[in-house]
DNA sequence: TTACTACTACCTAATTATAGGTATTTCAAT
DNA sequence: ATTGAAATACCTATAATTAGGTAGTAGTAA
């Protein structure tokens, strides 16, 4: 028995997912919620495995509610309830903690599969979303608008990912096969270019500012 | 015209993507391979929207081939090719800088789909991969419940942010008011506790791991 | 062709880091 | 009162990095 939370403050959307989820074997609705303060007070007695969450809500801002539930309840699962399949708001809801979305004119029958999904340990998503979370996920250190004044080479580049993997010259040497010497070579210039003077400050800098 | 290189060792897989690839219109095949080694020579004139990208292959590891890949071609999109869908290795080649993947034996009208998606600017992928992404994402964005299985103490902490803020020995000696010995000892310990045997390694970890 | 960049390689020299041992003091906990 | 952890400091010795000069080759662009 898959247990759900909705919050949504349309109330024919609402009473819907409720007749529906309660209507089908398997899925139990225990409780909704038309905005998050009161969802916020009773979710741990609810104790659901899922919880449907609209973010467009009335009050207290969705994204919000989401990261308050996840300090109450951090093992639950939260999939958010949208209009409009691109939309940024989905996006900042994955951020705070969310595992997937659904889209509000999902037929009911899909929908019962994504709920069902997620229980399982699955994120329903589509491939947009998908890929904006793994592009943020990619670049950690959010190097979007952190053009790279430094310009190393190619092989520049290389040399100093292969400092940043905790290798030393003779590895790094050994690795791309050629000679120390010329590993030294490279990480003067390196060093020149990124106006550092040792192997940590190359290594935060090429991890920071996303060189490597 | 989506231009697509393939890289797969069976050469049956890989030749019946050459001529799905080609046979369809908007599709064009540039090149294929059958190990990573020659691709990484030709990848920067073939210059594909698409890599198509085998990650059990014989000799270079998939992983390491899609990121030297990143590093001649940052804009590429690369999908993965794989066997089964469950796999960390998938995960691995997401980290490592793909978009997506695709899983062999998916009949040929979803496969060229899955590309037109990647194309687009989308990530073709389960649920389940999603989630992981996620979970990850949501993790490296919040080191907030990040235990720490290294446990340094207070002091070595404090010098360990000085060698990532770029100093060396003797400054963090004078800026702590100091001697240089005691910081070698403290080097020494700390060294140990994190598992590594340079200043490079343990900036890594210091910031990997969220200890500074 | 010429000029320029990137990559390769060797040389010397000085500095810094790594690895080990040892010892004293302080402070908190048993 | 004693143990133990943390921080301080000095010692020796080896290994590695930093900094500089120099030079050939390959490829590319003017």
């Amino acid at each position: 028995m898959i247990k759900v939370v909705v919050v949504e403050d349309d109330n024919e959307i609402r009473e819907g997912l409720r007749i529906l989820i309660d209507g089908t074997d398997g899925y139990s609705c225990v409780d909704t919620y038309s905005e998050c303060t009161s969802m916020l007070k009773n979710i741990e007695s609810n104790n659901p495995d899922i919880l449907l969450m609209d973010i467009g809500l009335p009050g207290m801002n969705g994204i919000e509610g989401i990261k308050k539930v996840k300090i109450i309840l951090p093992e639950i699962t939260i999939l958010v309830l949208t209009i409009y399949e691109e939309n940024d708001l989905i996006f900042d809801a994955l951020c705070a903690g969310a595992s997937g979305y659904l889209i509000k004119k999902t037929p009911p029958s899909k929908l019962l599969e994504a709920i069902k999904e997620a229980y399982n340990g699955g994120s329903p998503m589509s491939s947009h979303i998908a890929r904006k979370v793994i592009e943020s996920f990619q670049k950690k250190n959010s190097n979007v608008d952190k053009k790279n004044e430094y310009v190393l080479t190619r092989r520049e580049k290389e040399i100093l990912s292969g400092l940043v993997e905790g290798n030393n010259f003779k590895a790094i040497a050994d690795s791309l096969f050629i000679s120390v010497e010329t590993v030294r070579f490279h990480f003067r210039n390196i060093y020149k270019k990124l106006h550092v003077h040792s192997q940590s400050e190359a290594v935060v800098k090429a991890i920071k500012e996303g060189i490597v």
